[in-house]
DNA sequence: CTGTTAGCGCATTCAG
DNA sequence: CTGAATGCGCTAACAG
């Protein structure tokens, strides 16, 4: 049916091996034989068997990059510079041909933030004996979620498949369990130093719109942020002016009005990240409060969006490219992890509009 | 090293072929041994062998979405969609046990707009012996391009992988040409419509900001705007108001600096898409203007952020998930083209704030 | 319903 | 430097 590898050597008068070897450039061949080999292959199109050319190797070219999200930039940036490193000899400029095969193929699968398709999506990039696997973003903190991820982690590297974890925090797997390469965010920092910047504008009454309940990233921003209230003496009332919410525009619209009706008075509203800020500004044009003179709002992650905002959003600047980056060199090997195999990245300040002093 | 399916049936005392019937589900089998070899295979923690089972039956559940950009929502909007439908029975409610095996994979590739990746990742995939390829958004139009593209789609169809456009226009190479199953977008239809609308409302000095020449996107949207302008009159001008750009927020802003150079008393600027609309709404801002009230601004695509930017952007709301999930169905075969194999959406204008009458 | 027998297409020993 | 032989792990005919 397929042109296989038998018929190029036919057609170049060598072995099937050499053939082989032409192709992956790993062995010596002649000059001349090797002219002809690549003719052969030219002239019949031929392309590789990967799966064949896996079994027979026992590794394939895969790289799996599991997202909550791929409609949400936040990933979508991450996964992008993730693929931008799977690229043959990204910065190796010298020398002739193709140095590491022709590149790995990041594939992203989309988990919609559900352990179960998280584990299904794990099931079945171990089934095609990936190379590596980046998991990106936060993830349910659930005894039970946590063990089976960890086990398939385990299974995984025990597979050869190397395990990156890039905005997620590092697992604590016990013992045994499995401590994966990891890039991780500052979340709780940048809260702290979100809040604190309130704080020190003059705001005593804020509300805090936190992202699903359970989740890793929702955990330790609120943490962050009870830190700088704490800090600051109002540690009282934080409970009751937290909400829980998705991390969607809708959440921020219906969260904000939610927390206006707990305590009218409040003079700030700090969202779980942008997305959910554009919903919160929504939500306060609409009942007639301006930003920041009567309420101020602040972000998270700095998206390309969020300097576009009405007004444009004060938040903290995730370096999601970088990040993505470094996670996707770790996952080829090309670069050691630190001795603890945690590389952090701070979340910096990005001070806009959309905060000012309470009146 | 690892555990197989001989492991497996010894375990269960059965022979190999039976674990692979229980594994596939397509043939009968006892249910004493059937619970038998499902336990050995929870014992085991084996995990099938995707190459080895790719190689001996010929196919594998990958199905590949190449896209210009995972990092824009416009992208990762219809890619989520495709990957939506590849789960294993989605609708289906009925009866015990997975229908459908355990769903394909969805794998998104991001080409970065450059048609030579676009070859590298249709290489890739066919090499992996891909059941299905979803081509999402606009491609370059360069006879070059097109040719190779339309030969290695041939190849592909050629070795049983389904062919799916989504968002971009039908191919029509030649006689002979693949004429993949096509999701199309009817750009021309709304450029015009919001052309028009701008029209009605009084302005006669329009500036045009395109995306990348060469594009099929960027042209069938500019065709659109010719074409109102024409119909009104004012096609004379047309050339000298229209500027190139990258889909992105830069090109917008760049470009809207150019424009208002070229044209000072310009009353309205369309922009490619929202992104470069948010581009534009931001020099327009430095540079004192009022949206709407000195110049109105449009976008488009209508992405999840146009609503929340300054003002709100009025533009044409194209049915990216639909698109992709009909893709996605399409892809798999569970659904059947129409007679011409092309579906084509219409985009509906979305009037808000950012347009207005001129002074 | 189940076991046996052959390959799928390629990478890799081992000789030459 | 090159060819011949072997097996990767699984599925798909065939028989039973």
């Amino acid at each position: 049916m397929s042109v296989t590898l038998a018929d190029v050597a036919a057609r170049a008068g060598v072995s099937a091996a050499t053939v082989s070897r032409v192709l992956n450039g790993n062995y010596p061949v002649a000059g001349a034989t090797r002219t002809r080999v690549l003719r052969a292959v030219e002239e019949l199109e031929y392309v590789v068997n990967g799966p064949a050319s896996a079994l027979a190797a026992a590794t394939s070219d895969l790289v799996g990059v599991l997202v909550n999200d791929v409609a949400d930039p936040f990933f979508g940036i991450m996964a992008s510079a993730v693929q931008s490193e799977m690229s043959p000899v990204p910065g190796g400029g010298g020398g002739a041909g193709r140095a590491d095969g022709p590149g790995k193929l990041a594939v992203v699968c989309n988990t919609g933030g559900s352990p179960e398709r998280e584990l299904t999506y794990l099931t079945l990039l171990q089934r095609q004996r990936a190379a590596a696997v980046v998991l990106t973003g936060g993830t349910v903190e659930d005894a039970a979620h946590t063990g089976a991820l960890a086990a398939r982690l385990r299974r995984l590297e025990a597979a050869g498949t190397r395990v990156v974890l890039c905005g997620r925090p590092p697992m604590d797997a016990g013992d045994a369990g499995p401590h994966p390469l990891t890039v991780a965010f500052d979340n709780r920092g940048g809260a702290r130093r979100l809040t604190d910047h309130l704080l020190s504008l003059g705001h005593r009454s804020l509300g805090y719109l936190a992202g699903p309940a359970a989740r890793t990233t929702t955990r330790h921003r609120l943490e962050g942020h009870r830190a700088a209230l704490s800090a600051a003496g109002l540690g009282g009332d934080a409970e009751r002016l937290t909400v829980h919410g998705a991390y969607d525009r809708a959440s921020g619209y219906d969260g904000a009005r939610e927390l206006l009706w707990r305590e009218p008075s409040l003079t700030a509203i700090l969202a779980a990240n942008d997305t959910v800020a554009l919903g919160v500004c929504a939500a306060l044009r609409e009942r007639g409060l301006r930003i920041p003179e009567d309420i101020s709002v602040t972000g998270f992650d700095d998206l390309p969006f969020a300097v576009d905002a009405m007004p444009a959003l004060t938040t903290v600047r995730l370096p999601l490219h970088d990040a993505g980056a470094k996670a996707g060199r770790l996952a080829l090997g090309r670069e050691e992890g630190p001795p603890g195999g945690v590389t952090t990245f701070r979340g910096d300040l990005m001070v806009r509009d959309s905060t000012g002093a309470p009146r």
